[in-house]
DNA sequence: GCATGATCATGC
DNA sequence: GCATGATCATGC
C-alpha cells in the first residue's frame, strides 16, 4: 500500500505528491482516456488512490476518518482578493426521513465529513479540459471549535425545519457556514417526500457556503495573515446562545438611544454617510466595518430608516447588472436568484420619531423566503430579460429618461430602476444602445412588511 | 406623498 | 476610478 489506511497524515502525505500535477498527469497511461464525466474527485479516488469511487455513510477512508473533497478555486481581478473559491463544497444529502432522528455530534454529516481532505485545483477558464487544471494545495482540514459550534447551530437549525414540515422552504441562506443546498435537477421527479409534510421538497445536501470556502483557502490553505475580527471573541458565549440571538441581545440594549447619542457613545462620525450601520457594527465591539463571522457567512448589513408615518422612504438596492449578461442567465443560476438565496441580511432599523430624531429602533437576521422568491421575484427577473431581448423602450421627458422595465408598482416584492453614479454612467444594450445602469431593487412596502413579520 | 429617475459618498 | 450602499429630487 503506498498509504497507510489508518492515518489520516500518511493519506494527506501520499496526496501532496499531486501538488504542481495536473489531473492528466495522473492518468495512468494503460487506462483509457478519461471522459471527463463525473467529477474530478472520482478521478482522483480512482487513478490516484486506487480505489472505486462510493457513496457510502462512512468517509472514503473510513478507518483515518477521512473525507476527501476535491475543489476548485479561481483567479481573481482584485489585488486585495487574488483568489475564490469557485464554489460551495458540497457534502452528504440530506435524507429528510432519517435526519429528524439525529443529533449533531452523532450525525451522519459529522460522521462522514468531521475530517476533510482538501484537494484544490486552479479552475483555469482559458483551459478548455478540465483534465489540464493544475492541482495546487492539498491539506486536512478540521474545522476550528469556533466554527464547529456554529456548524451545529447551523445544523440545527436545517433539522428543526424539517421537523417543522418545511424541508421544501429551506435555503441557504438561513444559515451561516453549513448550508442545505439543492443538489440535482429541478424536474418534479427529482424531489424527495419529507416526514412532517405531504409537499414534496427538491433534494438537498449539506455544504459549506462558498464565502466559508473562501475563508478556509485564503486562512487557513494560503495561510494569508489578514483576516477580520471575529465578534465573538470567547466561543463559551455560544454554549448559551446562538449566534444571532446573541447580536441582537448586544444590539438591543441600546434600543431607544438616538443616532446622536449613539454615535458620541461609540465615536463614529456624525456626518459619515453610513454612520447607522457603523453604530450597530461599534455596538458589537468591531473596530472596522468588517467582522469575520458575517465574511464567512455572507451576512451583509444593511441599514433601515422608517419615517414618523411607519413607512420606509427608500426601496433597497443591489449591484448593477450588464445588460448583455444578464439576457444569457438562466432564472435558477442567475445572479440576482443566487444572491438573494446565499446571502443573509442583518438589517438595522432607526425610525424617525416626531420630533425628527433618528432613533435606533430594533436589528433582525433576515433572508429571502424561498418561495417568494421564485414567484414574484422570478416574476420580475423573467420580466426584465423579455423586455430587454426584445428592446427597452426609452422615452426622454424633461431631464429624465424613463423606460418599460418593471416598476414598483408592478410587483410587491422587487423592480428594476437606475443604479449608477449620474445618468451618463451607462451599459450599452444588447441592439448598442447605452443605457444608465440598471439594477433590481427590494421594494420599500416589501422590506417593511417583512421586518413587521419578524415582531 | 408616492413613483421613479438621478446622484452622492465611502471604501477599496 | 469604480463598485456598492445609501439617499436625494422632481413631477404628478
Amino acid at each position: 500500500m503506498k498509504y497507510d489506511l489508518y492515518s489520516p497524515e500518511s493519506i494527506e502525505k501520499y496526496a501532496k505528491q499531486l501538488i504542481n500535477k495536473t489531473f492528466r498527469d495522473i492518468l495512468p497511461d494503460k487506462y483509457e482516456e478519461y471522459k471527463g464525466k463525473g467529477n474530478l474527485g472520482q478521478f482522483i479516488e480512482k487513478y490516484f488512490f486506487e480505489y472505486e469511487p462510493n457513496s457510502d455513510k462512512d468517509p472514503d477512508f473510513k478507518e483515518a476518518g477521512v473525507e476527501l473533497k476535491v475543489t476548485p478555486f479561481k483567479k481573481n481581478k482584485s489585488k486585495t482578493k487574488p483568489y475564490s473559491a469557485k464554489e460551495r463544497l458540497v457534502l452528504n444529502i440530506i435524507n429528510f426521513e432519517s435526519i429528524i432522528h439525529e443529533s449533531f455530534y452523532t450525525s451522519s454529516f459529522l460522521n462522514k465529513n468531521k475530517l476533510l481532505l482538501l484537494i484544490f485545483y486552479l479552475h483555469d477558464f482559458d483551459v478548455p479540459n478540465k483534465l489540464d487544471f493544475f492541482i495546487k494545495y492539498v491539506q486536512l482540514f478540521k474545522y476550528p471549535k469556533e466554527d464547529l459550534k456554529i456548524i451545529e447551530q447551523d445544523w440545527n437549525k436545517i433539522v428543526e425545519k424539517i421537523r417543522l414540515g418545511k424541508a421544501h422552504e429551506l435555503s441557504e441562506g438561513d444559515t451561516m457556514y453549513l448550508g442545505a443546498c439543492t443538489k440535482g435537477s429541478r424536474k418534479k421527479d427529482s424531489y424527495r417526500s419529507q416526514p412532517y409534510s405531504d409537499i414534496k421538497a427538491p433534494q438537498r445536501a449539506f455544504s459549506l457556503k462558498s464565502t466559508y470556502m473562501n475563508y478556509i483557502l485564503r486562512n487557513y490553505i494560503m495561510k494569508n495573515k489578514k483576516t477580520y475580527e471575529p465578534i465573538i471573541k470567547d466561543t463559551s458565549i455560544l454554549e448559551k446562545k446562538s449566534f444571532e440571538d446573541f447580536i441582537l441581545y448586544k444590539i438591543s440594549k441600546h434600543y431607544g438611544k438616538d443616532i446622536d447619542t449613539l454615535c458620541k457613545e461609540f465615536q463614529v462620525n456624525n456626518n459619515s454617510k453610513n454612520k447607522t450601520t457603523q453604530v450597530a457594527l461599534r455596538i458589537l465591539g468591531l473596530k472596522s466595518n468588517k467582522a469575520e463571522e458575517f465574511e464567512k457567512a455572507n451576512i451583509k448589513v444593511k441599514s433601515i430608516r422608517i419615517n414618523s408615518n411607519g413607512k420606509i422612504a427608500e426601496h433597497m438596492s443591489f449591484p448593477s447588472f450588464k445588460f448583455t449578461e444578464l439576457i444569457n442567465e438562466q432564472w435558477y443560476t442567475s445572479t440576482f436568484r443566487l444572491m438573494l438565496e446565499q446571502t443573509k441580511f442583518f438589517f438595522i432599523i432607526y425610525k424617525f420619531d416626531e420630533n425628527n430624531n433618528l432613533i435606533l429602533e430594533k436589528a433582525m437576521f433576515w433572508n429571502m423566503p424561498i418561495n417568494i422568491l421564485d414567484t414574484e421575484v422570478m416574476k420580475v427577473w423573467l420580466k426584465t430579460v423579455k423586455i430587454i431581448k426584445e428592446g427597452v423602450q426609452m422615452t426622454k421627458i424633461g431631464k429624465k429618461t424613463f423606460n418599460n422595465l418593471p416598476s414598483a408598482s408592478d410587483n410587491p416584492v422587487s423592480h428594476v430602476r437606475p443604479h449608477g453614479r449620474d445618468s451618463n454612467d451607462t451599459y450599452l444594450l444588447p441592439d448598442g444602445r447605452p443605457m444608465p445602469k440598471q439594477s433590481f431593487w427590494l421594494n420599500n412596502s416589501f422590506i417593511l412588511e417583512q421586518i413587521k413579520k419578524d415582531e
